[in-house]
RNA sequence: GAGACGAUAGCUCAGUCGGUAGAGCAACGCCCUUUUAAGGCGUGGGUCCUGGGUUCGAGCCCCAGUCGUCUCACCA
């Protein structure tokens, strides 16, 4: 019988004696601590009363006393059991009890001989089994030994993560807490949080390629949305001013250290307001966020301190891309100048090897995102706006009266990524709908990522929608930002991961 | 999608030149009534990722595959 097994028997015949003990843990509904474990251990006072309920972490017999320690999640604290001072038939219950277990403790506080506040237990009440092996590792001083460390484990069973590993819980339930922090701070501003349709005929108001599904009762072939914007928008011609949606969106593209397929999108919109407010909002948001969740608006992420303290830098897309890739702005103006300014077939950034190939270029603004993307972005390391984007790539924002070709967009950017996109959105249904035209001219040249067509937004654009700011924000990225997480897995609960099996669906039936 | 690296006990890992599969923790038994990486004595536990191949003999060498990690590519 492999080990598994065998334990799993041996923890079964455990629970059928704490049955006939009358401690069945299953019968339990609930148990009620006075405090928490830390507010038990800073609030401490000799011989003061207390019950506590958690999972034991670790567990010493000594002959006819045991000590054990209790975690509520984020602290622990020690229980001392005595068989003289709790009975016979508690401290075999006792003898039953494994690390894993939940268990429910009443007693006094005391300081044990070594100096360690902990619980003089006089009552044991299990609260659940563990049929497991529970990879606690071992710790002392704050060293750690053992424990859970592969990453593919913790991917997939992410509450032996939460329960072996503090600095991933910490950092799982951050994300949490800014999620929480950038709900109170739109609210608190007015913004009225709305739900729109995850299913969608056409899914817009992004360039990405789409999930596919089934809708079985009017056989219809939907898509799962892929931002949340043109619904949105639709929102804000119904004349409610201020909206905000904080969901899942679901791309079809791989899955990288900054990509998964569904993440978490903040898109919010503010009527007759436009990119100026907005990039206020984004500061005043980022600031508040950090304060709440961190008590600073200095966040230590990986080597860099950022500071979400002051305002942030605001440039020019068009001047940086001149200055750093060191050609005159004016060639900026349209493809054949730039090309010819750049030179050359391939552009190289000698400070990081990254390339253009600029055959492979054929409109002006895809051609400047990329040396953005080459010269630039990387060293946008403190959070900074970049401001005015080419109409090419920009299909739903606003055209600059002073700059034709380009528009009144803006993205951020922090330790060297986008964490948002904004702009002062098209409220001209006319404008708007060439801009689709163009988008669709794209798609027939190949572009399967161009914007599709959608009358029922148009329609609502038509019947007047007034002039507005809008934004989107990766609340992975975002969380990457303010944790100092390298990784997005590090701040999803439940990443993608392949089946572990291997033997899905994936070979083609001919 | 490409390359590099990895997968051995529940966990963390070692495994020499190709020659009977190892340690610590966890588990089980005994001792131990203030320990804390408790300690002492003893016991059990393996699809060495999967499938082929080479060989008298494969955890180790070769081929194919799976999953993962990292880097790159893709991804406004």
């Amino acid at each position: 019988m492999s080990e598994e097994t065998s334990l799993f028997h041996q923890r079964l015949e455990k629970l059928a004696r704490l049955r006939e003990l009358g401690a069945d843990p299953y019968a339990i509904e609930r148990f009620e601590s006075t405090e928490s474990a830390k507010e038990l251990l800073d609030n401490y006072v000799e011989d003061k009363p207390v019950s506590f309920a958690g999972r034991i972490v670790a567990v010493r017999v000594m002959g006819k006393a045991m000590f054990a320690h209790l975690s509520d999640g984020e602290t622990k604290i020690q229980l001392y059991i005595r068989k003289d001072d709790v009975g016979e038939t508690a401290w075999e219950v006792a003898q039953l009890l494994d690390i894993g277990d939940h268990l429910g403790v009443e007693g006094k506080l005391f300081i044990t001989k070594t100096g360690e506040k902990s619980i003089y237990v006089s009552t044991l009440t299990p609260l659940s089994k563990a049929f497991h092996n529970l990879p606690f590792g071992k710790e002392k001083d704050g060293e750690r030994w053992y424990g859970l460390s592969d990453n593919e484990v913790r991917f997939r069973h992410r509450h032996l993560d939460l329960i072996c590993n503090p600095d991933s819980r910490k950092l799982l339930l951050d994300r949490m807490r800014i999620v929480a922090a950038v709900r109170r701070f739109l609210d608190s501003r007015g913004y009225l949080e709305v739900e729109t349709p995850l299913l969608q005929l056409e899914a817009g108001g992004a360039a990405a390629r789409p999930f596919l599904t089934h809708y079985n009762a009017y056989d219809l072939e939907v898509k799962l949305r892929i931002s949340l914007e043109l619904y949105l928008k639709r929102i804000i011609c119904g004349d409610v001013p201020k909206v905000y949606e904080l969901g899942r969106v679901f791309r079809n593209e791989g899955v990288s250290n900054r990509h998964n397929p569904e993440f978490t999108l903040l898109e919010f919109y503010e009527a007759y307001s436009n990119l100026e407010d907005i990039m206020r909002l984004v500061e005043e948001m980022f600031r508040y966020v950090a304060l709440e969740v961190f008590g600073s608006t200095k966040v230590v992420a990986g080597e860099v301190e950022i500071d979400f303290g002051p305002d942030w830098q605001r440039l020019d897309l068009l001047g940086t891309i001149a200055e750093r890739a060191s050609i005159p702005v004016e060639s900026l103006s349209d493809l054949t100048t730039l090309k010819s300014a750049l030179g050359g077939e391939t552009v190289v950034n000698p400070k990081n090897g990254k390339r253009v190939d600029l055959q492979k270029e054929d409109h002006l603004g895809g051609l400047i995102e990329k040396l953005l993307e080459v010269f630039v972005e990387e060293d946008l390391i403190q959070p900074t706006f970049l401001i005015g984007y080419p109409l090419e790539t920009s299909p739903l924002a606003k055209k600059d009266p002073n700059r034709p070709g380009f528009t009144r967009r803006f993205e951020g950017y922090i330790r060297g990524k986008e964490v948002c996109n904004a702009f002062s959105e098209i409220n001209d249904p006319i404008d708007q709908r060439e801009r689709f035209q163009d988008q669709l001219a794209q798609r027939a040249a190949g572009d399967d990522e161009a914007h599709p067509m959608d009358e029922d937004f148009l329609y609502a654009l038509e019947c007047g929608m007034p002039p507005t700011g809008g934004c989107g924000i990766g609340i992975d990225r975002m969380a990457m930002m303010l944790t100092g997480a390298e990784t997005v897995r590090q701040v999803l609960l439940f990443p993608m991961m392949k089946p572990e099996s291997g033997d899905s669906d994936e070979e083609d039936q001919p």
